[in-house]
DNA sequence: CTGTTAGCGCCTTCAT
DNA sequence: ATGAAGGCGCTAACAG
């Protein structure tokens, strides 16, 4: 069965395509008479209009592409979720797509989506640098990102990674504890050209604030086997030691492999996480992790690109709040 | 800057525009020299075929329609993760809408994916009945759903709701309780048309259950004050009784209450959650529940679909395995 | 006010 | 092997 045409209507009401056009679209020049029965008829029919056709002649789909790494991380579900909303008010669609942090399939999808013609691209890449930049740039299509900064010239959502972690330190300072285990993603691969703009922002904030104490130990613990190398550290010392982790992930992991230790939370060791993902509350002790509103770095996304989409500046970075929820574990 | 088109290649290559597209698509009947050449010109030129008129005139835009409460359950995500994943390996790509569990913004959103003329809809419903079965096939277009079944007529994939519920009960009953309290949302209500189908299925799995045993005690919540209820009923009993909820959210929930009422996981009180999300391994004591693939539930709509899309039969019903996880709480 | 016409960029059939 | 032409369904400028 086939889908009602704006030339069927016209035929049934015996004018012309182009007139049906005005009555269906509200264009001024027409007949009350006429544009009511034309959209009788066209209601009765149950027309719609075809929405690829539409695209075609306007060069403009109404959607959104979104490219994120997966959605195991909840982030990323809550921004989409977040962006998805948005855009219905407005009617834009969403595409989603994936990378798996595969940065030749973050390029590929970003070509697809360019393809598919959609109106702008919110992403968190893995890519980065000029090139990337460039590579961007030659599709000339609006862009925001999140999470990871490709340039300073591509807008860029999200929080102040480095305060955030200023924070968390003086946070732990001010609990008297005299040294802080830091424990994040592997950096600073040469051979990786991965796009870790996050992890490297809190990564300085935590040196940057070590810098302005001068009571305070450290320990940076980044390898693969970091819960043997934490409970090393925790074993063979009489300090009063905080665990400052860079996700939630990584808090639950390190607060498990402390339990199954009998070294207790918060008594012997501090623990604290950040993205204060939503079940934090169910572990015990109750995690202390640093907040944000993802659905706030969802609406700012959807605004931004809708001022890029309407050939308005966008900020180039926008900084949302963050801050500390304190729990039991620190 | 205007995307090239194949009309340009077209004379560039002083050849029409039937030729370049025979080139293009490797189509036979062209000289090797022509194409060669129609090619290279394309290539130097970055040509990309318009999706959008190919789109038009195929009458088909090679992507599907996903339809889900939120992104706020673990499940969805990913399930629409694993949907992504086939769809993009098969060039599908994937529009996301979120029903919010409002049925008529449900309604919406098909209608609106129907107008972007995918080429086929997954979704988990909350709407159900005859009714919307028949507002469904006016579209008549492949349709596949998960979780909340709606009509024997249409697709469904998932797993044995009603067989976990009662494996669940088997396995409390071999570990010797006496008594379980059911924890489930609240069903039955006249006044909601929600489409209810999986716990539905699950309630009548637990009654099932039930009667095939003689020395097994119930009691059934699903009030909005559960927590104060399942106290009350856990301070006054010296049965030995184990909570099985219909979600892992409500088992942390509960396992959260009890703890902080001092009552003991497994030892006063035992209790098993449903879903197996990822972090339930984090919780003391770890929890017991029931896991099922979303992966292959994933994979399997997506296979279903394509059947579908290529005018292929594709089961009824298809019910994936599930298995019980078994941790400390239980 | 309404009709005509020419696209949008691609696919497809029919001639040559 | 190639070209010409019509059509997908809608938009938009121009006539009348």
């Amino acid at each position: 069965m086939k889908n009602t045409t704006s030339f069927e209507i016209a035929k049934l009401c015996g004018v012309s395509r182009g007139t049906v056009y005005r009555a269906l679209n509200n264009k001024p020049g027409i007949k009350p008479e006429t544009k009511e029965k034309i959209l009788r008829v066209a209601n009765s029919l149950g027309y719609r209009p075809n929405f690829v056709a539409q695209s075609l002649v306007k060069k403009k789909t109404m959607t959104i592409g979104i490219i994120v790494f997966d959605l195991n991380n909840r982030i990323f579900s809550q921004i989409i979720n977040s962006i998805e909303s948005y855009g219905r008010k407005n009617n834009y669609f969403v595409y989603l797509t994936l990378s798996h942090k595969d940065s030749d399939l973050e390029k590929e999808q970003i070509q697809y989506l360019v393809d598919r013609q959609v109106d702008a691209i919110i992403m968190m890449s893995v890519n980065k640098g000029k090139e990337f930049e460039d590579f961007l740039k030659q599709f000339n299509i609006p862009i925001v990102t999140f999470g990871n900064k490709i340039s300073e010239n591509i807008p860029f959502v999200w929080i102040n990674d480095k305060q955030a972690i200023k924070d968390a330190v003086s946070y732990l300072h001010n609990k008297k504890y005299t040294k802080i285990i830091y424990v994040c993603p592997q950096l600073g691969h040469l051979y990786t050209n991965e796009n870790k703009y996050s992890p490297e922002q809190r990564l300085e904030g935590f040196i940057e604030a070590l810098e302005e104490l001068d009571d305070m130990n450290a320990e940076i613990v980044s390898t693969h086997d970091y819960l043997q190398t934490i409970h090393e550290l925790v074993s063979h010392s009489s300090e009063k030691i905080a665990i400052l982790c860079t996700s939630d992930i990584y808090a639950l992991q390190v607060a498990k492999s402390l339990k199954k230790n009998n070294i207790k939370i918060p008594e012997d060791v501090g623990v604290m996480g950040f993205d204060n993902i939503d079940i934090l509350e169910f572990t015990s002790p109750a995690l202390t992790s640093i907040s944000f509103s993802l659905e706030e770095i969802g609406r700012s996304l959807f605004n931004s690109i809708m001022h890029l989409i309407n050939e308005e500046d966008a900020p180039k970075e926008i900084l949302l709040d963050h801050n500390i929820i304190a729990r039991e574990s620190v």
